[in-house]
RNA sequence: GUGUCUAUAGCUCAGUAGGAUAGAGCGCUCCCCUCCUAAGGGAGAGGCCACAGGUUCGAUUCCUGUUAGGCACACCA
């Protein structure tokens, strides 16, 4: 598609004695359309040539021609105002729609670079509560951001399999096992072992004691400890896997932390050849004060690893097996400093600049209840499952109410439902916490998920009614030469940029904004037009907008995962 | 205490890599279904952009400090 951003840009750039690129970033929209489609800012410019901005762009003005591309140039203010011909730029958008259709907006920009993620990653045997709902449904957004820009992806779940906990499972399940019915109901039941047991061991020093021998053992591939670790794997695993087909996010790779439990010597190996693990209060540090930070623990005061050996571990190995071009992680930012230090470690490791320097941490804020943080003891969690069929019980519920004879009630519920949880979560800046709210969370209307594709099930809806799609060469771009249509338009164009964007913030919330305001121009339009019934070529020119209009708001909720239901 | 993040309408948040009159949704007050799905649309009220300095032609945006809150701060992950 034609940058038009950069047309201009040249155009000023023969004017001017300033970089094109310079131009090109100093380049804006003015907040309002009737003030342009882009603007230069002359002020810069005044202090060189000492005349007053006005004048300056009165001057650039003067000395640019018009052409097919650029229609009007108004100076206001210090501001070189530009205007798009506008029926060259719809024309311009519809043809690239009619050309790229459902992939519309997708890129190869990405060329197909590997790109490793990390994400959801939740603990064995403890439940998945709405705390990783964000990480899951983040890194599933960037995931598909990434795959529409052209790179390779990898979904990688590292699973939280290891560690001294499965000692206190093991030990639990050894003295109670027979009073837990952990096939019917497995992380509920764990939870209750792991309770326990954790009470047990507080009262009793040994008890502890006996746990971590347990670990030890798992470590040392003890039968009885490994096939009891294997069996709790599994069954959590079964119904993480329930979870997952309801928000449809699926990995690559379910690699955890115990996949890593053979190939942290080499990390260990590595540092201390390099003399730069250092015995500090009985355990091997790397020392990181150079970089305003505490010690990195590779390996404890009882000769065990840490969390940080094992992530260290896993770059070594998925630099090797990927051979990513960037990896990125999402967590909350409780691990901040956490992944500052393992990519400090990274770089000691004799791996090439290109991994160890494309290490991102991409942290989100918290979800916290009314009340204050969940508690698995106090059984304050409020499970993701619970949530999501919450969520899909009260949209039945709606949909009862509103279009009792819908076919297929159960499946559009389920994604309108699940589509509204998944809305939410992506809707704001990462960064921000979030108060869990079961009527905020649930909320339909406004700028929500099923407001979204409410407005997709009207595209459709008229494109039935319709009966065909028109083709691009019975458009008449004149017809669209308006306030309301053309503010779609040049929605439309941004669609790619706004997908770029994300992709550089690793946040999806921009595209679920933009397409809250698509949606929004559409619904304007909506109000405002008759889409059929007109005149053929009014017709067939509206229904095309709507046309595109509806392909972009699919394609956009795909990338957040979200699907979109034909009728609601 | 140190580091770090956050602070914009009653509430939840946007604010395009410093720019023109700071925008949405929810909630509140009105209005709109003989008309393509009212989970919709329109109108209105609602702001010292936490505070104080600084840089700049220009600061909600950058810098410093202050205040308030979240998080982290070595053998948990």
């Amino acid at each position: 598609m034609i940058d038009f951003k950069e047309i201009i840009a040249k155009k000023i750039n023969n004017i001017v004695n300033l970089d094109e690129t310079n131009i090109y970033n100093n380049l804006e929209i003015p907040p309002k359309q009737d003030m342009g489609d882009y603007a230069f800012p002359c002020f810069v410019l005044s202090k060189e040539l000492k005349k007053s901005p006005q004048i300056i762009a009165e001057e650039i003005k003067d000395k640019i021609e018009l052409d097919k591309n650029i229609s009007e140039i108004k100076v206001v203010g210090g501001y070189l105002n530009f205007y798009l011909n506008k029926e060259y730029f719809i024309k311009n958008v519809l043809n690239e729609m009619a050309e790229k259709n459902e992939n519309y907006g997708s890129s190869n920009i990405g060329n197909g670079k590997n790109i490793v993620i990390d994400y959801s990653s939740p603990n064995i045997a403890k439940p998945f509560h709405i705390g990783h709902l964000r990480s899951t449904v983040i890194g599933n957004s960037i995931y598909k951001i990434y795959k529409y820009l052209g790179y390779n992806c990898i979904g990688i779940n590292h699973i939280g399999d290891w560690g001294t906990q499965f000692g206190k499972l093991i030990e639990g399940y050894k003295r109670w096992g027979n009073e837990y019915n952990i096939e019917e109901n497995p992380i509920d039941e764990l939870t209750k072992i792991y309770i326990r047991i954790n009470n047990l061991c507080k009262e009793d020093e040994s008890v502890l004691e006996d746990c971590r021998n347990n670990f030890k053992k798992l470590e040392d591939g003890d039968e009885y400890c490994v096939n009891l670790w294997k069996k709790f794997k599994e069954l959590s695993l079964k119904e993480f896997e329930r979870i997952y087909d309801l928000l449809d996010v699926h990995f690559d790779s379910y690699n955890g932390e115990a996949f890593y439990s053979d190939k942290m010597q080499e990390v260990v190996d590595i540092l201390e050849r390099k003399g730069l693990l250092v015995e500090s209060e009985g355990a091997k540090v790397v020392d990181l004060s150079e970089q305003g930070m505490i010690p990195c623990i590779i390996e404890k005061s009882n000769g065990s690893t840490t969390y940080a050996t094992r992530d260290l571990a896993a770059i070594m190995y998925r630099a090797r097996e990927y051979d990513f071009n960037k990896a990125i992680y999402l967590t909350s930012y409780e691990q901040i400093l956490h992944f500052k230090q393992i990519f400090e470690v990274a770089k000691m490791l004799d791996l090439d600049e290109k991994y160890t320097s494309n290490l991102i941490h991409a942290p989100f804020g918290m979800v916290q209840l009314k009340t204050g943080k969940m508690s698995t003891r106090e059984g304050t969690i409020v499970k993701l499952e619970d949530l999501l069929n919450e969520s899909i019980t009260r949209v039945k519920a709606i949909i009862e109410n509103k279009n009792p004879n819908l076919e297929n009630k159960e499946e559009i519920a389920k994604q309108v439902g699940i589509g509204a949880v998944i809305f939410n979560d992506l809707y704001n800046n990462r960064i921000k916490d979030e108060v869990f709210d079961w009527d905020i969370m649930l909320n339909f209307n406004g700028e929500t998920g099923p407001y979204m594709q409410y407005i997709y099930v009207r595209t459709k809806s008229i494109l039935e009614k319709a009966g065909y799609i028109p083709k691009i060469e019975d458009v008449d771009f004149d017809l669209l030469n308006n306030d309301t249509a053309y503010k779609i338009i040049k929605l439309i164009y941004s669609f790619q940029d706004t997908i770029i964007q994300a992709a550089e913030k690793y946040e999806p919330y921009i595209i679920a904004r933009y397409l809250i305001n698509l949606a929004q121009s559409f619904s304007t339009f909506y109000n405002e037009n008759k889409i059929l019934g007109e005149e053929k070529k009014v017709q067939d020119t509206r229904v095309y907008l709507t046309y595109a209009v509806g392909n972009v708001l699919k394609i956009g909720a795909s990338l957040l995962g979200i699907k979109m239901p034909d009728r609601m």
